[in-house]
DNA sequence: GCCAACGTTGGC
DNA sequence: GCCAACGTTGGC
């Protein structure tokens, strides 16, 4: 039997990086996550996986979108360039610290899901973008949560088909 | 722009 | 190992 999937919500500025730029490049390297728990989650996502895109620092802040993993963890390359915003200096090329991974589009939402929406839904209960003061860029979703995103979304998904 | 929440750093 | 200082995230 096949792995099950699994389903993850990332975070992205839209200002930075927002569903549309996805959907217009196809694939995007996730790259930048600079914080430990994140970094795990990424490490831990298979080929296949899907994961709400989420607008953060958006007017309003939002569901947006699916995408889906399409290549598993790698050292992330920005970690070992001083010109870049990601630059770490204490991160050894033997033994880098920070990885990415490599997603592509699959959806964007014909009606985002605003956080205030998620925050109201009972059904939504537990899920951790809308716990207060819940800042990982990078966070697991069960499957019934991501499936309910999608309907209040409008998204004709309901499965992993 | 403000600021609460929270992660990281570094002195001790 | 504690914890104060500091930096960042991200909603509002």
């Amino acid at each position: 039997m096949a792995a099950q999937r699994q389903y993850w919500l990332i975070k992205s500025e839209p200002d930075v990086f927002s569903i549309a730029d996805l959907k217009r490049d196809k694939t995007t390297h996730w790259e930048g996550v600079r914080n430990y728990q994140a970094r795990n989650h990424l490490a831990a996502m298979k080929k296949g996986d899907w994961a709400l895109f989420y607008h953060s620092n958006a007017d309003p802040p939002a569901a947006a979108g699916i995408a889906k993993v399409s290549r598993e963890a790698y050292p992330d390359d920005a970690q070992f360039d001083p010109k870049s915003d990601y630059y770490d200096p204490r991160s050894d090329r033997a033994k880098p610290r920070w990885v990415r991974v490599d997603v592509g589009f699959v959806e964007q939402f014909k009606e985002p899901v605003s956080l205030a929406t998620l925050k109201d839904d009972p059904a939504l209960e537990g899920m951790l973008v809308i716990k207060k003061g819940m800042r990982l860029s990078v966070q697991p979703v069960t499957e019934a949560h991501f499936f309910h995103v999608c309907a209040l979304a409008g998204s004709k998904r309901t499965s992993g088909a």
